[in-house]
DNA sequence: GATAACCATACTGTCGACATAATTTGTCAC
DNA sequence: GTGACAAATTATGTCGACAGTATGGTTATC
């Protein structure tokens, strides 16, 4: 598993196998949209695209598969994932369960050095929410990388790997396609220095409970902006 | 994905693909300890066992690598993993998070006819554990159904799925393996009956709370009894 | 006798090719 | 123009083969 989930292109420069570097490169296409949702995964085209045989592709897109970045049918191919709200939510209540446990384990195991970080880093971004004003995306950047601190600060390796690695990945996409207005950063930005201050006090039933309410408040906001366009579209 | 969870070899006859069956036989040979913890993944020779070609066999290899069943170091192979007590806590630290929040999503939305239906289980569970007496094996499927039963009234197909999928065939293949003494059937069967009961009276946060309950309390049980079998290991 | 270098073996990673199934195209009838 | 049917095309699933690399054993040297 590569070490900079949300940087990716920092990673070991021609390293591993043509394999795992095939499926980095598929999940960003996936996940910025390149091949669209619902989008087939046609796999001459990208064996040339690539340039490299269908039998490392095939195994890449085995490991897509996993993650359920894709879906597929026997002898009719691969799909990339299509979100609908249903799935969204499932996704969410995923999140909510198990961020909320990181919180937790986080307030029980981080160091001091560690919560001297996440302080530091919660400096920097409100400093980015002033600074660069409407920018979505160093915003967006920043809420990743506060909620990353917090999980991995959980100690649990294979909860980091599956909210980073899956979760993380299917919100991520989801945004891309949906470009949804980010949700007030200030109020965020409020909420984690709430969580932050409970994993510094080791108080780890409150961390669990504001990290659930701040990712079902999150839920609750995708979801208004989803219904309305709904409404949009049967109105148009 | 396959229905029948726990009961593999009721699947389809000889339906979907080469890779898709050789992934499940692997999963069966890997949770019933045939390919032991640490056993190396030879390609060769699994493809001439099962008389295939290394290529689907190598798709279903990366497949059991999603599910975490084994790991992979480039040019050295595949190895099925070993679970030490610390990743054994990390497992069950994930189930007891998601599995709250099951138990929440159930008393939520299981239908009457699904509640009668999981009392009805609970009830053929307890005359098994007084026919079957001592007989481990019916005891733990009834538990595993009970919780299968329980996860997949959440209605959440995605948690569903992982917790079916993945965390419990990883505990599954913990148990074969160290074939632990289950913990006490009647007491497991009284908080399934308190979990039961409020789901019924759709409260959600009492079924949250019994269930993580019951998964931490199982997890303290492994614990000890993993302790006690490494004080034994230093003693002799 | 132990250690280091070297060689042989076996396995992993990758490729190109073929058979079979699905999809698309084209055609015909209505 | 639309629908259904048939042929052609394309993609998927599978196989065997070859190159590069790790592993294990052997030999030589200190």
């Amino acid at each position: 598993m590569s070490i900079n989930l949300f940087h990716p292109h920092l990673g070991e420069p021609d390293s591993q196998t043509l394999s795992d570097r095939l499926s980095d490169e598929l999940i960003t296409a996936v996940v910025r949209g390149e091949i669209p949702p619902g989008g087939k995964i046609n796999e001459p085209l990208l064996a040339r695209r690539f340039q490299v045989s269908r039998g490392p592709l095939r195994e890449a897109i085995r490991r897509l598969e996993g993650l359920h970045l894709v879906t597929r049918v026997p002898h009719a191919g691969a799909r990339v994932v299509t979100l609908d709200a249903a799935q969204v939510r499932e996704i969410y209540e995923m999140r909510e369960a198990l961020e909320g446990m990181a919180a937790r384990l986080a307030a029980r195991n981080m160091s001091a050095a560690e919560i001297a970080d996440l302080k530091t880093l919660l400096d920097a971004h409100a400093q980015q929410i002033d600074a660069a004003g409407g920018n979505e995306y160093y915003q967006r950047e920043g809420d990743f990388d506060i909620h990353y601190r917090i999980i991995r600060g959980s100690g649990n390796a294979r909860l980091t790997g599956f909210l980073c690695g899956e979760l993380y990945h299917l919100i991520r996409m989801f945004r891309y396609r949906s470009s949804l207005v980010a949700s007030r950063p200030q109020r965020a930005l409020a909420e984690h220095r709430a969580i932050a201050e409970a994993i510094e006090r080791h108080d780890e039933e409150l961390a669990e409970m504001l990290m659930r309410r701040h990712i079902a408040s999150a839920r609750q906001s995708i979801e208004r902006q989803l219904g309305e366009s709904e409404r949009l579209k049967v109105k148009s």
